[in-house]
DNA sequence: CTGGTATTTCAGAAATTTCCGAAATGACCG
DNA sequence: CGGTCATTTCGGAAATTTCTGAAATACCAG
């Protein structure tokens, strides 16, 4: 135990949304903490902290291990395992977004693709268009999506902050090389 | 019953990432047998389709609704109510993400405001500059989903097929008008 | 008002997820 | 080898979510 207020809150509160975020409580008040921790923590810190059960502990670590979330540290003449959040938010975004079109996206594309492949039936010709208007649609933005990913973060933030001048940017591009239409 | 394989596939599908996407595998089936609706349908169509209970139909539509992913519908001389997913893709996307901010952003960063709100004590000045930096983040990347919001879904198009011009364009607006610090 | 139909609410059953404590595993050291 | 420490696995308890059938409500037509 021993957290302030301030962190107690912000933890709680990650604590709350997890749910909503595909995790649960668990896990969102472990990473809620390594995220404010001022050093890496181990597991029994985390206990310490939060007051879950050992096994409970490992596997929010587990899991979010899995979402690459936290970064595994050792110290010398140490052999617990300690953990950290990394430092860049942005990275931590682009990991986020990257998880979470992993498990919510691609699986999907996957099907829709595949649905793709078959011949439809008699009845289902409005249907397998629907389908394939929206595999175009998940595809053209994963594909910008991978676009953004190629930026460095310094440009991806300079077109975050880009605000109304987007508008006036796409027009410009758009004299420049014509729009495309949208079913591609 | 009686749904052609290939909706079969598609709504089963649906149904299993239902939970992915934060809403249960009734809410998910049905949400995408009316997407691949050639008609709009009422509840008791749906219960016909997928074999859940009335009560359960009940409570998705009244789940979808509030997710404002249906529309409602009426017939002449016929007081059931009909539902539908919009024609326009672009339209159920911007949906999606406008309501999930609302449930898995919008909270954390009230409650990130709040927190800034407070006098840090001692040992939370680290912590606290770290939250402050978290929203930071989150509310540019919220201005800028305002921004794209804004965008005629032609121009949004066009941003998503801009490719690998992206860089390039960035650059040019760059030397027009200088970068931002990322911190803002 | 009465009867018929559409929809919602609700209590509890069923299923799933979360969580714990205990046991097992593994890694290191003398 | 044993012994110690860190971590993981596992069975089942507890909590939560999902789902159903029955009852309640709402709405309309005659």
């Amino acid at each position: 135990m021993n957290i302030s207020p301030l962190r107690q809150e912000f933890i709680l509160h990650f604590g709350e949304m997890g749910s909503r975020w595909g995790i649960n409580r668990t896990v969102g008040q472990v990473y809620a903490l390594l995220f404010l921790a001022d050093d890496p923590l181990c597991a029994d810190d985390i206990v310490a902290a939060l007051g879950f059960s050992r096994s409970n502990v490992s596997m929010a670590l587990k899991e979010l291990q899995s979402w690459n979330l936290v970064r595994l540290r050792h110290r010398p003449d140490d052999r617990r395992d300690f953990f950290a959040t990394p430092d860049d938010l942005w990275e931590i975004v682009r990991t986020l977004v990257a998880e979470r079109r992993k498990r919510e996206i691609d699986p999907t594309l996957t099907k829709l693709r595949e649905l793709a492949m078959t011949q439809p039936a008699e009845g289902d010709l409005a249907a397998r268009a629907r389908i394939d208007e929206l595999r175009a649609v998940i595809e053209q933005m994963t594909h910008f999506h991978d676009e953004l990913n190629r930026l460095e973060t310094e440009r991806l933030v300079a077109l975050l902050n880009m605000g109304a001048r987007l508008n006036r940017m796409i027009e410009g591009a758009g004299r420049l090389i014509p729009f495309r239409k949208a079913k591609e």
